[in-house]
DNA sequence: TTTGTTGCAAACCATTTGCAGGGGT
DNA sequence: ACCCCTGCAAATGGTTTGCAACAAA
């Protein structure tokens, strides 16, 4: 049995809650791919492989596994995005404004920094995110108007 | 008459659009203060201030001056908060989970590693954010349960 | 006068929730 | 059995939009 869903087994027994069938589906399909995904996407997927779950349990399902610290969420324009946590870590993001793409770095020693700026603010850190926005490789040499 | 009014009729005359009276309360209460708000906030203190400003139009002009950069939106948890741009230089921040304080730094050694990593990817960078989750030093003494 | 803007209310859309029936322990 | 979980559909809440009246240019 993989370890996410151990991890997952375990916080719900913890928890007096129930390792049902809804949630291991939702947690293998989470697991199934390595991307970003919003809950729609993950329903559709779902949908395709005939796991037969509403929206709604999707998203209280996303919302234990966020808690639980299986899955990342970031704020996105408008939906949420989420990403899986074990086997994937931690990293920040480069957000192509015109394709969508993102591409994940991750720099020591920018993080770092960002202990010493917590020091200089006796800010207790627990998490932290980081995007930049621009344009992908692929996207500039499209000489593309920014509009 | 302040810079920041100045650049808005700018950037409308330039773009065919008009220099409105509630664009103009808009902008005047934006820079009115130096806090981090969201689209309600700023309707509720245009009330305040007698301006006769719809919802609507506080929507409409945000998303103008978000696109002449005279501010600065941040994706919040469910609704978006906004900052001004001028007299407020570039910076990140830091945000408090329990109080919800937000502290402002600027490290230039980070943003100079963030230019190294774009080059690394060969990606332009426009823009980018940067949200360090924790506590604050006020809410760490007062040894509160995260959960 | 022409054209963009406003307020209103309705529409949108991602997400959440109440409830009655179903499933895990 | 007990209590939690699920699906459904309705509710929520921030944000957007169609439209007719209105105000810049």
């Amino acid at each position: 049995m993989p370890k996410e869903e151990l991890k997952f087994i375990e916080f719900l027994r913890n928890s007096g809650q129930k390792v049902t069938l809804a949630r291991r589906k939702i947690l293998e399909e989470v697991y199934r791919h390595h991307d970003h995904f919003n809950a729609d996407d993950l329903y559709l997927r779902l949908q395709d492989h005939k796991a037969n779950v509403s929206r709604a349990t999707v998203y209280r399902t996303l919302s234990l596994l966020e808690r639980c610290g299986l899955v990342r969420r970031l704020e996105g324009e408008t939906r949420s995005l989420y990403e899986h946590v074990l086997g994937h870590p931690h990293h920040d993001h480069l957000i192509c404004l015109r394709c969508g793409k993102i591409l994940e770095f991750n720099n020591p020693r920018i993080e770092a920094m960002q202990l010493e700026v917590c020091k200089e603010f006796s800010f207790k850190m627990v998490t932290h995110s980081q995007q930049i926005y621009g344009f992908c490789r692929k996207c500039q040499s499209k000489h593309v108007s920014q509009s």
